[in-house]
RNA sequence: UGGUCCGUGGUGUAACUGGCAACACGUCUGAUUUUGGUUCAGAAGAGUCCAGGUUCGAAACCUGGCGGACCAACCA
């Protein structure tokens, strides 16, 4: 080896313990250093940011080593499953950015070669059909301190296993009469191991393979030989499925399949937020929230409306990276990808959420003219635009203060500021009502003192966005905080439900600069000085509503804290 | 109290498998700035759960504790 150019830099590259296991597996030639990994969603609810980065951990190893990634609908159960989370699903992994070309496949796809390898385990005496009822069977598996007892049918002959399973799955049983069990190790001190359930009667219509099966296998059992039979090299899952792993490689060895191999992660957990699929669904049907793509949840359609971007998710992923210790992340790792992206690329655009009029006494009343606004100080390509401006403004009812502290450097009277990309005002007057309130700013402006033909030779220190009183519009915008009180609402005591944000979703009637009239739904904005912003699909041709994504980092609003 | 897994700054990951702990977010300074944004420069913050042991040398290996998570659904 010869000594690097860079001393500093780090010998190899450093990798999570997954791509340990990649590489020597790669290295010894397995597979012939093939890398074949799957997302396996079960289709009955939508993704949410702990899937999404699922997917950019599997789909990103296929692509890191040339491998190939899959997506399959773990689909055994059709009671809880429906069509609508099939196509939700496909659509959320599809705009990550993963790619599966037509290897979208279904654990039903499988269900007959699942049925045949039943059969031959049954034939070899490795499993069997057992009438015991659930109870019974959960009773005869034992405690994790005392080993299970054989049930009755355990010793029934292979002849009649197969003929028993047969008929279940001709229907002639009834729901819950039998299940067929793999006879594994009853005295094992893994409780997955005493004759897990492989197949039960379920009397239900399947969302694909209609009512063709009445009898359906359990994901212990599906779940390996599909990974199998696709050629998975690299099945990774999460913590709780390692009690699993006996099971998963119990079934391939027995079935002389092809050995995937299952690798557990820890899940990844974000602060001031649920992942449980069961609590999003209640925050829907509870009507905390508006829906499942209510911008405030943490699932991909929510992440999507509220204006992420795939980028940001995807480099998200990345850096929080994967082990197998319990985590919670900073959401404020998550808000720091997406400013990162939407800083490159969003349209900086002036908007007032919250005005105060501001009369420039000095300037011809009736008069419009054009400022020219960058439209993207950190891409010089995107060129700029021009904005009306005119005598009467609103300007941000936080911009101004009439006994201002320390460091305030916006308006006050005496005051001065710039518009950007305008005028440097001062103010004059304060106007009130009767009781007391700002209700406008009188001030006047420096007339030589125009960005970009500026020969006042003024210095102001604040900036402000503004907007023209005649030629602005209106729009709606929503303004959203996190959605819990607490960092880690399930870890807390009593219902979640009790640690909303009340004050999660803020509405208010905005005034914005008249371009964003054409805004479209991809569009990505910064409104300058405020946050991101992106239409909402609410909007209809004469209401325009936009979502705030994230705000800007504000430092002023931290120093006033002090 | 049976088994499995896990314990590294506030948080998330590293440390090339034994050579006195790095990166990112966050925090704090300062500079630049017609966004109190961005960018740039810098700082503080862990001695790796604890105690022993092996070793010239341990975050890593061994032993024993302690702490946490998961496992007894005809869910996945």
């Amino acid at each position: 080896m010869k000594n690097n150019e860079n001393t500093n830099a780090p010998a190899h590259e450093s990798l999570n313990f997954i791509e340990l296991i990649i590489e020597e597996d790669i290295k010894n030639g397995k597979h012939n250093g093939h890398i074949h990994t799957r997302f396996p969603p079960e289709p009955n609810g939508y993704l949410h940011i702990g899937h999404a980065t699922s997917i950019c951990l599997n789909y990103g190893l296929a692509a890191k080593y040339n491998g190939l990634f899959n997506l399959r609908f773990d689909d055994t159960n059709p009671e809880a499953e429906d069509i609508e989370y099939v196509d939700s699903i496909r659509d959320d992994a599809q705009w990550l950015g993963a790619k599966w070309d037509d290897r979208e496949f279904y654990a039903s796809d499988y269900f007959d070669k699942m049925y045949e390898l039943a059969k031959v385990l049954i034939t070899e005496g490795k499993a069997y059909v057992d009438f015991s009822t659930a109870e019974e069977v959960a009773h005869l598996k034992g405690t994790p301190t005392q080993p299970g007892t054989p049930s009755k049918y355990r010793s029934t002959s292979p002849t009649e296993n197969l003929a028993l399973f047969e008929r279940m799955r001709n229907g002639e049983f009834d729901q819950g009469q039998c299940v067929l069990r793999a006879k594994m190790d009853l005295s094992s001190p893994n409780m997955h191991l005493r004759d897990p359930i492989m197949y039960r009667i379920k009397k239900v219509h399947h969302h694909q393979t209609g009512d063709k099966w009445c009898i359906y296998p359990m994901y212990d059992y599906a779940h390996p030989i599909s990974d199998s039979i696709e050629g998975i090299t690299h099945s990774i899952c999460t913590l709780e499925f390692e009690v699993h792993r006996p099971a998963y490689e119990w079934y391939l060895r027995e079935l002389n399949m092809f050995p995937s191999r299952q690798i557990e992660f820890a899940r990844r957990n974000l602060t001031y937020t649920i992942m449980s699929k069961r609590y999003l669904k209640r925050l829907v049907t509870e009507g905390h929230v508006k829906g499942w793509d209510d911008p405030r949840m943490p699932t991909v359609v929510g992440l999507r409306r509220r204006g992420y971007t795939a980028n940001a998710i995807r480099e998200f992923a990345d850096r929080i990276g994967v082990a197998k210790r319990e985590n919670v992340t900073d959401v404020g790792v998550l808000e720091f990808c997406v400013r990162e992206d939407l800083n490159k690329i969003a349209t900086r655009v002036m908007g007032v959420l919250e005005p105060i009029k501001v009369v420039i006494t000095n300037y011809p009343e009736g008069k419009t003219e054009m400022v020219s606004v960058e439209n993207n100080p950190e891409d010089e390509t995107s060129g700029s635009r021009e904005v009306p401006f005119s005598r009467e403004i609103y300007i941000e009812r936080d911009d101004f203060m009439e006994n201002p502290p320390k460091k305030y450097f916006r308006l006050y009277p005496g005051g001065t500021v710039r518009l950007k990309s305008a005028y440097i005002i001062t103010c004059d007057e304060v106007i009130k009502d009767a009781a007391d309130n700002i209700v406008e700013l009188r001030c006047s402006y420096i007339e030589n003192s125009r960005s970009g033909a500026d020969t006042s030779g003024l210095k102001v220190k604040g900036t402000i966005h503004w907007v023209s009183v005649a030629h602005a519009i209106t729009a709606e915008v929503r303004l959203y905080d996190r959605l819990f009180t607490v960092e880690y609402p399930s870890n807390e005591d009593g219902d979640f439900v009790q640690y909303l944000n009340p004050n999660s979703l803020h509405t208010l009637t905005a005034y914005l600069e008249p371009s964003l009239q054409n805004a479209q739904l991809a569009d990505r904005f910064q409104f300058i000085r405020k946050g991101y912003f992106c239409l909402d699909k609410d909007t209809t041709p004469n209401h325009l509503v936009f979502n705030q994504t994230v705000g800007l980092k504000d430092s002023w609003a931290k120093e006033v804290k002090k």
